[in-house]
DNA sequence: GTAAAACTTTACGTTAACGTAAACTTCATG
DNA sequence: CATGAAGTTTACGTTAACGTAAAGTTTTAC
């Protein structure tokens, strides 16, 4: 599973490899702090292709640089079957023109949607605080006749 | 069903009543723009109790304002279940001092959670607007060539 | 008097992204 | 060789607030 000590005190003549080259399951669950169960639904959704020894996963560099852009589309709002969008556009053609302009469109969908989310909950906060003051009002009503 | 009508061109004797006093399930959802079973989900969780003439739901002034007090915590951001806390209380001791504390608890709570979700939401803008940046720049870059 | 409108109950479906459990195989280690 | 860790598949459960459909009864309207 874990090579890593093995390339530390490696004794053959091969050179240390500093950047491993495949990983298991549990190696990108441990860097992303993410559970298998996550890795194995993303692949479920068509997110990733990992290669297979027997039944298990390989997953190669590039695999791991798809869980990080998973990762960082759902920081930033997007959801698996967008994402899945863009990865297929991606297997398709390249990162083509078509593929980043979609992206842009997306990001701007979001930033839409996010300015929008931005004043209703200033709008809630506001009505929040109207309501605070009128049970303070009530309260100290209530109260007043027990100082 | 509707007596609206009725009151206009009331040929008794009685006064003609301005306020109703007793709606069907279907009053309401007009006048809330919700729909019935919205109204029987919300007695389904415990929140309203109408009365039954046979089979048929009454709902009283009472009710219409415990409908009222639902949809406006819903705007405010509480769950049913809150706000079936909330009337709980009212239902046990009145408008308490302990069911206005409980009140301004919540509303502290949920004011907390809005101001944090209010700065996530700005820093995913500004990852968004990096991250279009970058895709501006890869896409002119991709279609220099062809001016 | 009959057709349409409104009302009723019951119960499964929806969304997103996994969690959890069961029951199994494979692998490495002492 | 036993055992424990890590891996596998399959499939149901979770959350919130309803939507939707089916299949029935009751009211209302013309």
């Amino acid at each position: 599973m874990h090579n890593t000590s093995a390339e530390e005190f490696e004794t053959s003549p091969e050179r240390v490899r500093r950047t491993q080259d495949s990983f298991s399951i549990g190696d990108l669950a441990k860097e992303f702090d993410i559970t298998t169960r996550s890795i194995r639904f993303y692949e479920d959704q068509g997110l990733m292709m990992p290669e297979r020894r027997g039944q298990t996963r390989i997953y190669t560099q590039k695999d791991r640089v798809r869980l990080k852009l998973i990762l960082r589309g759902k920081r930033l709002g997007f959801t698996l079957a967008e994402t899945k969008t863009l990865f297929d556009m991606y297997d398709r053609d390249g990162s083509s023109v078509n593929q980043l302009q979609t992206m842009l469109r997306l990001i701007e969908d979001k930033k839409l949607a996010l300015r929008q989310q931005l004043e209703d909950i200033k709008v809630v906060l506001h009505e929040l605080t109207a309501v605070e003051s009128g049970c303070r009002a009530e309260l100290s009503e209530k109260t007043k006749e027990y100082p």
